[in-house]
DNA sequence: CGTTGTCTGTGCGTTGTCGCACACTGCAAC
DNA sequence: GTTGCAGTGTGCGACAACGCACAGACAACG
């Protein structure tokens, strides 16, 4: 899908370049949306294989859209317009320090949904929700996720179960900023990616993964060109390829196995001792 | 309360020294429990003032317990065995990552509920929960929580909200712990703990704090030194008192204010700039 | 009153990261 | 091609925090 009428981008602030989402609704308003098809919900696993009377239910509600890099989905303070269940789109929450520094909090794939707030009492967001891999999303209005969630079915579970996740998650992720090395930080975020766009080509800048990791440009080039040199990676102008996941995996620290192994549905839980594991 | 016989200390790793509740628990046993009383249930946020029906329920299941210093409530990948209302008491959770280091990821006080991941589709906790501050607290068998919480009333709407309230703590510590500096990072802490105890003077070493912010025990000596020069603080062999709650709050962080302007029941909401802020 | 052990103050070399600067490189627009 | 520029490699001084060490200070207890 294009848009020949590239969006106009809105300065947000020194790091992000807002790319708006509603801009492009303003594009669709009026022609035929994409119907949103059962095939679709398979993709996210919160949404897949619900009971036919619940997937009946949500697939009249869901929207399918597209969204790119750096498109921002929730912000800090703002009103959640719709919750979006990425299907192979990957979203990060930023944290906005007051002097202009960001962080990562989360990570947000088809595992997941963003502003999964809005069950927990809240309408509006936390942070940033920035698109980092571009992709499909469903989507749904916050009233309307919450009724469903209210009639205590088996969305709710996975949506409880979700909110565990993330909560295992972020705690890993506050220990982890405190204790690990930017290189074994990096090692772990880059396995998280790829566990949610299963390719081993990531399309994203160095500065990018900075202002993720909460560091320097310049140590993050330092780091990679390291990795680069150990044949673990190749990264070249924008573009990062992970040649040897398993020495990422040692490379990393123990936060990546943590959390994995806390995800809802068993995955092959492995130790980070063990040293093997791929999707 | 006191135990005449003291109960033994198991040496749980290098750290934290375990004082088993379960212990006090033989002690009780056979004796008249300290019956729960409505009032009771009005010193913890989530317990307080439910709908009586709720109440009467809840009330027949909770027992009162005194929780002291150390006392590990929960442990990571231990199946929780009760669910714990902090009345008076301060609990921490603290993350106990590979070479021995541990960092806390969230408090919890008489605002919130140790074991929270119950409700969220696992019995086992996800960290170590160490009390700080010792007290009284309520405590509930994790199914009987669980049977209510699905009833879908007023406690169900209120164990959400605390969820809600922790992620944002929990990702706010996050974002913390990468960017903020030690001096920043315990002057937060501190007011998050008096926040809780509503007392000036906290019971507890520079060691413990070293050990809660994942800093050398030399540093946060170093800091407190600092503070108490400014007459912010007096520091003393385990004791340490808030002089200046004022000055605290415009040397600590952003964070402090950030969640706590997110907390569940509106509270006089203020800017970290407008430095004004007493309980 | 002295002993013991816990808690705290402080010194010092090391390390990871910052903050800034500048040069190089490959892609894209002209 | 040439130019422009985003993306990257690298250097260097500054600084926070680590890691370790040791001495002083205070409390509890005999």
């Amino acid at each position: 899908m294009q848009f020949s009428e590239s969006p106009t981008q809105i300065r947000q602030d020194a790091v992000f370049v807002r790319s708006s989402v509603e801009q492009r609704d303003a594009f669709w308003r009026g022609k035929d949306l994409p119907s949103v098809e059962k095939a679709d919900l398979a993709l996210n696993q919160i949404l897949a294989d619900l009971p036919s009377e619940e997937t009946r239910r949500v697939l009249a509600n869901l929207e399918l859209i597209h969204v790119q890099t750096n498109d921002i989905l929730a912000e800090g303070g703002v009103p959640i317009s719709h919750c979006y269940f990425p299907l192979d789109a990957v979203v990060a929450l930023v944290a906005n320090l007051e002097e202009g520094a960001t962080v990562e909090v989360g990570l947000i794939g088809n595992e997941g949904m963003v502003g999964i707030r809005v069950i927990l009492g809240r309408s509006t967001g936390a942070y940033l929700a920035v698109v980092q891999i571009p992709g499909k999303c469903l989507r749904i209005k916050p009233d309307l996720l919450k009724a469903e969630f209210k009639r205590g079915g088996v969305l709710q579970d996975r949506l409880l179960q979700y909110v565990r996740y993330m909560l295992a998650q972020v705690s890993q992720t506050a220990a982890c900023n405190r204790m690990h090395l930017l290189e074994q930080r990096l090692c772990r975020w880059l396995l998280s990616i790829q566990d949610r766009v299963k390719t081993a080509e990531l399309l994203i800048t160095h500065e990018a993964i900075a202002h993720m990791l909460g560091a320097t440009r310049s140590d993050v080039s330092r780091v990679v060109g390291a990795l680069g040199k150990l044949g673990i990676l190749h990264s070249s102008r924008g573009k990062t390829t992970i040649l040897d996941r398993k020495a990422l995996e040692s490379t990393s620290c123990e936060c990546y196995w943590i959390v994995r192994n806390d995800y809802i549905y068993p995955l092959r839980a492995r130790k980070a001792s063990s040293g093997k594991g791929n999707l």
